[in-house]
RNA sequence: GGAGAGAUGGCUGAGUGGUCGAAAGCGAUCGCCUGCUAAGCGAUUGUACGCCCUAAAAAGGUGUACCGCGGGUUCAAAUCCCGCUCUCUCCGCCA
């Protein structure tokens, strides 16, 4: 959420900003309420102030044994009004802070206008396309034809949207679990965190998963629990309600967890494959950090992520997500779009973003300066390194060759026991 | 699942209705002392939200709230009552 006072004194910033993401937000309403929550307050504490004084008085006089009857008089009432205007009060707040939580961050400035992904700009491309002697196939087919993706089984264990690895498949998304952990912790210098897959509602929204996108997530019956969406979410509240040191700045984590999403609305899209499912395997990174390093700190991540790529050999481009194509929290986000020549496309394979103090003020993550001082909001930064299924998908598609069979990149051979190929049964 | 104990500031820990935002200690910061370090002495040391001051901010002044969370009793609640959450101990069950 943004800072109060900087909506106050930035209405038409804000509003304008708000536009530029494609969404209407009336802010006459925050104005009002704002100023009305103002009003309520100035009343209810000179109120209080009385209480106060008086009830000193009480205590003063009944210790010299003196009577209290005409100060019991004047207060009488006076506990009901507060109680009214504190209700008053409470209402105001909370409609204040519907308004507030609802409101988007503030893209960056160098965030370019557009109105949805065909407006993004591409910022770099890595590698080369591999070309085919054959029709190159899309990964569920390859994964079919070999035996180690199963559609129709996970249909029938769980329902739509799932996948059963088998074999040399379920080896390699662990092998890619592996590589990818390894690679974050002992060259990029990330701190391995294990966390629970099921988180309670502050902590969604903390993370700003909530209270806007409930429909996007498992909800546990019977305990007000959720199916965490990705690792952000027990990552970034890991230091929720904290006060950090700056020497300990910038943090950085790498989690691998399984993630969870309804896909609410997303019916018809990506209905074969890896690409978009109810559960799939995600490592992430997740940085806290000082505001004025958090930049840096981002290109920094996403160039982590993209080592991801580089070392399987696979071709990438990456793009800088347009005001009309950035997340609600996000200020800036760098995507990662994997070559899938099956498909013909590129396909997000990572997304790293900025979101400045927008979480960090919902969840109270703050460090104290390092030459003293009052506590500061942290940055945080998150970003995948990256999907694990999609990747599955970008490796068989990849590398594919003539036979059927499908080669295991170098760098993943040692997680597999040497095994150099897949190659069809019989 | 059953029984019991607990939750207070950065930390330890006192406080069972009235000048308690909270003793004491530790830690931290500043100053003094000291050839250096240590020790010693003195001072300061929570967060949030209003208002005043300010061009604005910081600083300062002032008010209010916060002693796990939410309600209640009372002129007055860290303190009494109810509900909840979490932690610990014992018993049961269990991967």
């Amino acid at each position: 959420m943004l800072d109060i006072k900087f909506i106050r004194q930035n209405l038409d910033l804000v509003q304008e900003k708000i536009r530029a993401r494609g969404m209407d937000i009336d802010l006459a309403a925050f104005r009002e309420l704002d100023a009305r929550r103002r009003d309520i307050l100035q009343e209810v504490e000179s109120l209080r102030n009385e209480r106060n004084t008086v009830s000193r008085l009480i205590g003063e006089r009944k210790k010299k044994g003196e009577g209290v009857d005409d100060l019991m008089a004047r207060m009488a009432g006076v506990g009901d009004r507060i109680k009214a205007l504190d209700e008053e009060l409470a209402a105001c707040e909370e409609e204040l802070r519907s308004i507030v939580m609802n409101i988007p961050n503030v893209p960056h400035d160098s965030v370019v206008f557009g109105r949805g992904p065909e407006d993004n700009p591409v910022i770099r491309e890595w590698g080369e396309r591999p070309s085919f002697a054959f029709p190159p196939q899309p990964h569920w087919e390859i994964g079919e034809r070999l035996g180690i993706l199963d559609f129709a089984r996970a249909a029938k264990i769980t329902g739509a949207r799932f996948t059963l690895y088998r074999g040399l498949g379920a080896m390699l998304e662990r092998a890619l679990i592996n590589f990818m952990c390894d690679l974050h912790i002992f060259e990029h210098g990330y701190t391995e965190v294990l966390p629970p897959f099921m988180v309670n509602r502050q902590s969604m929204t903390g993370t700003g998963q909530l209270p806007k996108f409930e429909e996007d997530l498992f909800r546990v019956a019977g305990v007000d629990y959720f199916l965490i969406p990705t690792a952000e979410v027990p990552v970034t509240n890991i230091h929720r309600e904290e006060i950090l040191e700056e020497k300990d700045l910038p943090i950085k984590y790498v989690a691998y967890t399984p993630c969870f999403r309804a896909e609410a609305g997303s019916y018809g899209k990506d209905t074969r494959g890896l690409i978009r499912q109810h559960q799939f395997n995600k490592v992430e990174l997740v940085k806290f950090t000082t505001p004025d390093t958090s930049y840096e700190e981002l290109e920094l991540l996403t160039s982590d992520a993209e080592d991801v790529l580089k070392k399987l050999g696979i071709p990438f481009r990456t793009v800088s997500l347009c005001t009309g194509d950035l997340g609600f929290s996000a200020a800036k986000t760098y995507d990662i779009e994997a070559w899938m020549p099956g498909q013909g496309a590129y396909r997000e394979i990572s997304s790293c973003s900025n979101f400045e103090d927008f979480q960090a003020r919902r969840a109270q993550i703050r460090f104290r300066p390092a030459g003293g001082g009052k506590p500061i909001l942290v940055h945080t930064l998150n970003g995948s390194g990256l999907a694990v299924g999609r990747t599955v998908a970008a490796v068989l598609e990849n590398y594919q060759q003539s036979d059927g069979s499908v080669i295991i990149p170098q760098v993943l051979r040692k997680y597999m026991g040497g095994i150099d190929r897949i190659a069809p049964v019989g």
